[in-house]
RNA sequence: GACCCCAUCGUCCAGCGGUCAGGACAUCAGGUUUUCAUCCUGGAAACACGGGUUCGAUUCCCGUUGGGGUCGCCA
């Protein structure tokens, strides 16, 4: 029998990292097991499955290259399907019609459940079993003719093959209808598996007021796809021993529902945030530069010069942690109009010396006859041994000056990178600047 | 309330009868660096509790406590 998992959503417009969790699970356990991933839209919420929602769904999918390795079932399509089998059920005795709470609002078709105490394996928690008191008829056609969740879910799972069912734990409760319907329908019930919640610093399901809840947000945020994959899969699950961050081919080799975790897992955005981080730097400089530059063009900031921007890119190193840091990071390099942090700039023209040293500094800087970084460093080094200085006496100043900012790649760099013209308007305006602050305040 | 599930550092995991209880994130203290980031070194930090079983329990069993889930003509 070969393995056919599947990931069922309910379009909503969002796809909330929980559900995506299970989707990379179901693809996971695919894969492992040389099966196939398939998806189907449960679009029966004709209010909701708008089709901009169930784009969200595909597009989610398709930036975790996680899309499915057979075409979508659509469950809407589905409700002719739903209906026989309910027929099915009625003419066999396994349902009954009745207006269910005397609502008058007519018939509808009930599941009549088999009156045993039922049970199942699942992989991940184990044998769960049910009393049959605890497990009553429940309505799988509304009065209005439409079938209803479960009836839906398990006759679909049938026409798609599904073998193994790999879903949120919420659904536990449901699974002894699910396995009651598969008997009734005269099909083998699948293999289950129900992955714990993600939830929040309180221990509550995980949801959008705990900060990003969906994959578009991530995106959107600048994550990278693989690092929110890498994190998401070790979110209750472990290949076992220290391992963290692993290839796909890594995690379709090590998966296995064994080292599922059972009990609910907490979202550390910290984390995620790390992780993106080591995934970046492995990131070829040339594939980051596409997304640096996306980021600046959002901002406004796209540089004519892309040589330029490659530079900036390579002294910035690994300090830009999310591709939509990019600008706010880099901002001076590609405008004269860039913020100046008011209080980093107040402290470095406070050190003692510091406008007089600039000054000096700004006359040796337009003569010099290289503008390397090695022989800039070298000129700022000589002139503070020549005055006594200590050279973090010079650089703080130089650096805000230049930048605005007291953070940011080596100086050296930065200067060469900048270049000769632009440095030296730079710390002319900036000495200006640092006149009128310490000129007395007049009204 | 009923039924079900869960329980190792703050967080995510490792451990599958005998370990100085390990790693990562976060955190703290140093070091390297012109800043920041990186990097290096070190520290603090956990087996919820009570009974069993056993020569021996973090590990197996049962309770307690705590947390979560489910109880729709939603999905």
């Amino acid at each position: 029998m070969t393995v056919r998992t599947r990931f069922a959503p309910s379009p909503t417009g969002h796809v909330h990292i929980g559900n995506i969790r299970a989707a990379i699970y179901n693809w996971l356990f695919a894969r492992r097991a040389g099966g196939k991933y398939l998806l189907r839209i449960e679009d029966t919420d004709r209010e909701r499955s708008t089709p901009e929602a169930v784009e969200a769904v595909h597009a989610a999918l398709r930036w975790l290259a996680i899309e499915p390795d057979e075409p979508p079932m659509y469950q809407s399509t589905r409700r002719e399907a739903h209906l026989a089998a309910a027929e099915k059920l009625l003419s066999s005795g396994r349902a009954y019609r009745e207006d269910k709470g005397g609502t008058g609002k007519g018939e509808c078709v009930i599941f009549r459940m088999p009156g045993t105490d039922m049970r199942f394996h699942d992989e991940i928690k184990g044998d769960l079993v049910k009393p049959a008191a605890d497990l009553k008829d429940f309505v799988i056609v509304r009065s209005d003719g439409s079938p209803v969740f479960h009836l839906a879910n398990v006759v679909d799972d049938i026409a798609m093959g599904v073998t193994h069912v790999i879903r949120g734990d919420d659904h536990i409760e449901n699974t002894y209808r699910h396995v009651a319907l598969f008997e009734a329908l005269g099909a083998p019930a699948p293999r289950y598996a129900h992955l714990p919640m993600i939830v929040n610093a309180q221990g509550k399901p995980y949801s959008k007021r705990d900060g990003a809840a969906y994959v578009g947000e991530f995106r959107e945020r600048g994550f990278l796809a693989d690092a929110l994959f890498n994190y998401l899969a070790l979110l209750g699950w472990s290949p076992g021993g220290d391992r963290e961050l692993l290839s796909r081919a890594e995690m379709i080799e090590l998966f296995d529902f064994a080292r599922v975790q059972s009990s609910p897992a907490q979202f550390d955005l910290r984390k995620l945030l790390w992780m993106n981080g080591e995934y970046m730097r492995r990131l070829p400089l040339a594939e980051r530069e596409a997304q640096h530059l996306a980021d600046l063009a959002r901002h406004g900031l796209a540089p004519a010069d892309t040589a330029y921007a490659r530079r900036v890119f390579e002294i910035m190193g690994d300090r830009i942690k999310l591709f939509t840091d990019t600008a706010a990071q880099t901002v001076y390099f590609f405008t004269e109009d860039y913020p100046v942090d008011d209080r980093a700039f107040r402290k470095a023209m406070a050190r003692e010396g510091a406008q007089e040293h600039l000054a000096e500094i700004a006359r040796r800087l337009a003569t010099a006859p290289s503008f390397a970084a090695a022989d800039l460093e070298n000129l700022v080094r000589a002139y503070g041994e020549e005055r006594g200085v200590k050279i973090g006496q010079l650089v703080h100043p130089l650096r805000a000056a230049v930048s605005g900012t007291d953070v940011g790649p080596g100086l050296f760099e930065m200067l060469e990178t900048l270049g000769r013209e632009r440095v030296a308007a730079r710390i002319a305006r900036a000495l200006d600047r640092a006149r009128a602050l310490a000129a007395p305040a007049h009204d």
